[in-house]
DNA sequence: TGTACATCAGTGAACGCGCGTTCACTGATGTAC
DNA sequence: TGTACATCAGTGAACGCGCGTTCACTGATGTAC
């Protein structure tokens, strides 16, 4: 059901010879997957338009039938996708963090920089980071990463990981732990979105530089007193 | 255009007989607009229809275009009235802070305050806060309140007030108060998104104080060190 | 005080739009014998 | 090695939906004389 070994007939040549088969497209899900991601990227979750998907990839709509339940699984393989690709971002982010020997500082550092990466994203990709984030009528929002739904939101664990390392450090006091991760994800995410659509929409990049690395310092410091 | 003298028709007996008149409304565009507000309140922005609208008031839906360029207006009219309301809610929580003689206590505890008003309107009325927010593509989002769009945002100023109050008090150094609002904003503006219809929204009513709380203690006391 | 008339605020039917989805179908593929 | 056949992965036409909006219209209202 997921694995084709035909895949050569499309791997080898992107030119398909006009009139000649092409017929069963090989990967057609991934086709779709990828289609309706470049949609939610230029145009946010309300773009992804299974009908549209189907066009850009040369196939009927009826064809998508074949590999999704419909459109709401589309949008959910969608949203998957771009949560994938905001913690790849904070993973990246962390990774630059020179180890200076300290490891409070670095822990500090760290704490920032998974803020960092994570407005990297939503700034680098603001349709998709939409999507990742939109409501879909058509499948529930899972679960809070703090009760059942850990696994949906990957970046959630790098996050924990790095506050944990600031009570072990010694820089943050155990007692100011629970619940750092909804104050320190609320403030990042708040800006996003009142970035990307909000009333925040006309900053300047350097204001925006500015703003985001003041918001990652009283973040962090406040958790950390 | 805007003043109506005949009102008593309808502000005098709710009932009109039947077969009699009623052909004036007297006061369609605020029936309209209530009857839109109410759709943001119970299904958010994409539950402003003006059909909808309409037929709730029991008017053509042809009616509305007397009132409204359209249905872009009818929403920009809904989102003008949910920050309105939200401004009072910020007002309203402030207004309950208690004068211990301080200026610097109250100033903290205003501050928090303004934060508590803000996420207390969010949890309260979530479809007219998402629609005070929402995008609205027949009528471009105003300018960010730092520049030009301040008076779109009449909860802004409050903000602003403040947090100048915590640098008077002596209790921000001066340093840091550029860039506070947007601090401040985001991250209640964060908690607000992440629980109305993101990945926290099975949060518990217990769960979700403590996270206020700890949100503007963190938010507050980062921004004064 | 009465009447003609301009204006105002509604009606109701219709339009086009693009969507998600379903239907009966057909061409291509791989496998059992 | 050939052939029959089940299955798989597509096609293309059509459906219903509800929306925003426009059209020509008409009933009610207020005002000038």
């Amino acid at each position: 059901m997921e694995e084709h070994r035909g895949m050569e007939s499309i791997k080898g040549d992107g030119s398909t010879e006009p009139g000649r088969s092409a017929y069963h497209h090989g990967d057609l899900r991934n086709a779709l997957l990828r289609a309706a991601t470049e949609l939610a990227s230029a145009g946010g979750p309300e773009a992804v338009v299974l009908r549209e998907a189907a066009r850009r990839v040369g196939v009927s709509p009826t064809a998508a039938y074949r590999h999704f339940a419909g459109q709401g699984e589309l949008l959910q393989a969608v949203k998957d996708l771009g949560q994938e690709e905001l913690a790849v971002s904070m993973q990246a982010a962390v990774d630059e963090c020179p180890d200076t020997g300290d490891p409070g500082e670095v822990a500090m550092s760290r704490a920032k920089a998974v803020g960092r990466g994570y407005l990297r994203f939503a700034f680098a990709e603001p349709g998709l980071f939409r999507t990742a984030f939109c409501h879909n009528p058509l499948a529930p929002v899972p679960d809070s990463p703090d009760h059942a739904g850990k696994e949906d939101y990957p970046s959630y664990a790098l996050l924990a990981a790095v506050l944990d390392d600031l009570v072990t450090t010694g820089r943050m006091p155990p007692t100011r732990r629970p619940g750092a991760e909804i104050t320190a994800w609320s403030a990042v995410h708040g800006l996003a979105q009142l970035v990307i659509d909000g009333p925040l929409h006309d900053l300047a990049p350097a204001e925006l530089a500015a703003a985001t690395e003041s918001l990652l310092h009283t973040t962090t410091s406040g958790m950390c007193t």
